[in-house]
DNA sequence: GCCGTTTTCGGCCCGACTGTTTTCAGTCG
């Protein structure tokens, strides 16, 4: 799959043309075409096989754009990107990550003093040769020379899950602040992307200047970057960034809109304002002076005669025209979700006992929990040994019985899935668990064709109920698992069994686009949290949330169902 | 470079903040 790296050379191209002062709205075209690549669900080698004319209907992609797209997949490179590679030294995409040097600063710099690196930069700022430049004043130097420490940090996005708790505990402090009326946060992490680039909190407040100096003052705040009259921006320790935006209490619904984007859903739909004579901005929908809503977000979209759209859906993939159509999908939610189906407790890796985990699930209102510890030769994650299987099935039913089976453990276990695709451990043990999760966790590079072989075979044993983190990417860390993800689906869909969206958060798999695909090829998903130890049980807020990106509703989610009926459904799967 | 119940040519979302400027350019979200 080449999105990622063909949205990589668009998103250079953008930043490159930019630099060499092209035309603004030429430079947006290949910016957002990165964007269509990076979020396309299907393989751009898959659209381009159906020819031009596929490629052209992918927003943002035109003629000239689809026949750079076909010269990468024929040569392996785009001509145009190597020759504005040459007119633009490498470094200068480096310079251009530090907060507060954009194009027009990163030419004037290369061109009067050579700065092509960031440690060129460094020099330029600390010796003070940049004084003298037009717009250069000390402050500025100054700025810039903090400011270049946080070239690798800021431009970082960090995994959802690693920030949300974070994010949650200072929202309690703004809230606590006098005269913040509301506060929320919102930007990706309110539509649940699976990495965030910073947070974005809404503050409605009758008194913006004295809350944003209170804020900008919280503990745990390291750095000032901006404070003014409606919006502060601040780094914590750590270098995650922070933006603080006020609105007057009357504006809270478009206030919502407006920092919750996705950037490309809120510029369409303020060109669909434009055209019914209307603006669109965080204060409300205008109509010349009128104000025609903006007190709460529903009636900012119904405004623009649109129901609510929710925000996971929110990144201009459809959702507008969906919408139009009255065509939106009815989303599962968190308190559908009747259990997990895919934890691990002291038998193999975990960190709780398996009665820890009943009682920690009993807390969060679970029917059901499947205990799902890794197999013989996961060594590293102390997998469960043959001769240890029965004692712990024993211990399964023993919780059951001292809690009334309330919740109900379901013996399960996460199954490796061998070089070959054999399991690992014999058919008559798999039969004896009543939930099995099948997972690579070793051999990732084979061959596309060996390694969708390999999953295939795993998946059509008879005993086999769910294809566990499929792609077995961990977010910074591993790429997906090359194989021919329409293929395993079409299999798992066939076979009636169910694909997993692991919420654990680094790993985040059956990722937003591809689950998007399966959920629209009818397939069955099993929401989990992949949880070691209590307190990763809240990551199932990450599965839904993912689901939820996906489109998916709660009759395609098998553990919104009964325990009966989940019951039901592992019989049935084997026959 | 893309795109079309405004347009196949002429548009392209809208506003805030900073530092420098004395009315604005650059950057950012």
């Amino acid at each position: 799959m080449k999105n990622a790296e063909i949205a990589r050379i668009f998103q250079e191209m953008a930043e490159m043309l930019a630099f060499l002062g092209e035309n603004p709205f030429r430079v947006r075209a290949y910016a957002q075409a990165a964007r269509t690549l990076a979020d396309l669900e299907a393989p751009i080698e898959a659209v381009a096989a159906q020819g031009t004319e596929a490629l052209e209907a992918l927003p943002a992609i035109g003629p000239d754009l689809a026949a750079k797209i076909q010269e990468y997949l024929h040569t392996g490179a785009i001509q145009a990107h190597a020759r504005l590679a040459q007119q633009v030294p490498q470094g200068i995409l480096e310079v251009l990550r530090v907060p507060g040097v954009g194009p027009k600063t990163a030419k004037l710099l290369w061109d009067r003093l050579g700065v092509n690196s960031l440690e060129t930069l460094q020099a330029a700022l600390a010796s003070g040769r940049v004084r003298g430049l037009p717009g250069f004043g000390e402050k500025k130097r100054r700025h810039l020379l903090e400011n270049l420490a946080l070239a690798e940090t800021a431009a970082q996005r960090r995994p959802l899950g690693a920030v949300l708790g974070q994010a949650r505990a200072l929202l309690e402090q703004v809230r606590a602040q006098p005269g913040v009326v509301q506060a929320e946060v919102c930007g990706s992490l309110r539509r649940y992307r699976e990495t965030v680039g910073d947070l974005d909190f809404l503050i409605a407040t009758e008194k913006p200047a004295e809350v944003l100096a209170a804020l900008v003052r919280l503990p745990g705040i390291a750095d000032v970057e901006a404070v003014g009259e409606n919006r502060a921006t601040v780094f914590l320790q750590g270098g995650l960034q922070v933006d603080f935006k006020t609105v007057p209490p009357a504006a809270w619904g478009s206030g919502l809109q407006y920092l919750t984007g996705s950037k490309a859903h809120s510029i369409k739909l303020r060109t669909l304002a434009q055209k019914q004579g209307l603006k669109l901005n965080e204060y409300g929908v205008w109509r010349g002076k009128a104000r025609l809503a903006g007190e709460d977000e529903e009636g900012v979209y119904r405004a623009l005669g649109l129901p609510w759209i929710p925000p996971p859906l929110r990144e201009d993939s459809g959702e507008i025209e969906a919408a139009q159509g009255g065509r939106l999908p009815r989303l599962v939610t968190l308190q559908e979700i009747r259990g997990d189906l895919q934890v691990h407790s002291r038998w193999s890796d975990g960190k709780a006992s398996l009665l820890e985990l009943a009682q920690a699930a009993a807390k969060l209102g679970y029917e059901y929990l499947a205990v799902t510890d890794h197999s013989q030769s996961l060594k590293v994650a102390h997998g469960v040994p043959l001769d240890k299987v029965q004692a712990r099935l024993k211990e399964i039913r023993q919780v059951n019985e001292q809690t009334g089976g309330k919740p109900y453990l379901l013996a399960g276990a996460e199954v490796e899935v061998l070089a070959d695709g054999s399991l690992d451990y014999p058919e008559k043990v798999l039969r004896g668990l009543e939930v099995v999760l099948v997972a690579v966790h070793s051999h990732f590079h084979l061959s596309r064709a060996q390694q969708t072989k390999r999953i295939l075979r795993a998946l059509e044993h008879p005993a086999v109920h769910i294809l566990a983190h499929p792609t077995a990417r961990m977010l910074g860390v591993r790429k997906e698992l090359e194989a021919d993800w329409e293929k395993i689906f079409r299999r798992a869909q066939a076979l009636g069994k169910a694909l997993e969206i692991d919420g654990y958060y680094d790993r985040m798999d059956l990722p937003d686009t591809l689950a998007r695909q399966a959920g629209g090829m009818g397939l069955l998903f099993s929401l989990s949290t992949d949880a070691h130890q209590l307190d990763h049980l809240r990551f199932m807020e990450l599965a839904v949330g993912t689901a939820q990106r996906a489109w998916l509703g709660p009759q395609q989610i098998l553990n919104t169902r009964s325990l009966a009926a989940l019951l039901d459904w592992l019989r049935a799967v084997r026959g």
